[in-house]
DNA sequence: AAATAATAGGTGTATATACATATAAATTAA
DNA sequence: TTAATTTATATGTATATACACCTATTATTT
């Protein structure tokens, strides 16, 4: 579907204002389309990236602000999708014997083997899903990083 | 920020798997900026996005089936939306006479001049913040409704 | 060493998304 | 014309974002 028929108007300033508001409804778009493969397994996307972000740097713990900085929404309020996630035993959260500050979590056993299912499902939907060749991607890539170059 | 610094990653599976995480990234990164323009305003970027849909009727009342169908993000609570501006006196809501279960929304004279006062900030927000030239903007629509073509 | 500052994580509040359900009004069917 | 269905909106709950503030701990300064 088109931007225009998704937010019913065409009265755009010019098509980088069009742009930002098509990045706005497509990250919509492919949030929608990935919590709905997520929904089986019974965990939020944003919990879901939790998860991958563990199991990048698994077996080794990882303390709550180096999972912060790694969210793709650097807002995210990490203790609480932590606490979440603690509840459905998918994580263990044990205090740093070093600094007594940290919390280091760590994926539990049925932590990493819901991750394995959910990630197989989830890529499956995503290349279902994102309809880019290999160049399209890159050019993609390249425009989005353009578009946020002024770093305010 | 290229999205590798971002999210202190670079173990994608392919571009386009970047490619879908970019955009989600760059979408935060576009709703934070807009976020803080609108602060001195005193409303969300939600709130604005109802404001501008009146606006587009203006001075014609619209109901709230009406907002949500032109809202970016499809899930939006419109009527909790709508109570937050009420609230500010922004809005005025009114049961219509013709479909007494719709409730029509309109602007109010303090509505329209935030919204005056909010648009040209926000504008020229997003001219100084989005860095791309109209022939990248219209690759990058290309690119982005591409991306969702598959509809699912 | 004691005082001060900085840091890590937790918690509180407002607002939003996502979705289920409730309620009232309008439409359609029997 | 009553009953059943659909529609429009509101409301309830769980989770998330956004941001302020609190507390414990560590680091730095004097």
């Amino acid at each position: 579907m088109k931007l225009e028929e998704a937010i019913k108007s065409n009265k755009f300033k010019n098509e980088t204002q069009k742009a930002a508001l098509n990045v706005l409804y497509t990250a919509w778009w492919l949030k929608t389309n990935m919590s709905k493969g997520l929904k089986e397994f019974g965990i939020t996307h944003e919990q879901y990236n939790v998860l991958r972000i563990l199991k990048g740097k698994y077996p080794d713990q990882i303390c709550v602000r180096d999972i912060a900085c790694r969210m793709i929404e650097k807002n995210s309020n990490v203790p609480r999708i932590v606490d979440r996630l603690e509840i459905k035993k998918l994580v263990k959260r044990t205090t740093s014997q070093l600094d007594k500050r940290e919390t280091v979590i760590s994926l539990t056993h049925a932590g990493i083997l819901l991750l394995e299912a959910s990630t197989k499902s989830i890529d499956h939907t995503m290349e279902t899903v994102t309809i880019l060749t290999e160049i399209e991607s890159i050019q993609l890539n390249k425009l989005l990083e353009k578009l946020r170059s002024s770093e305010v």
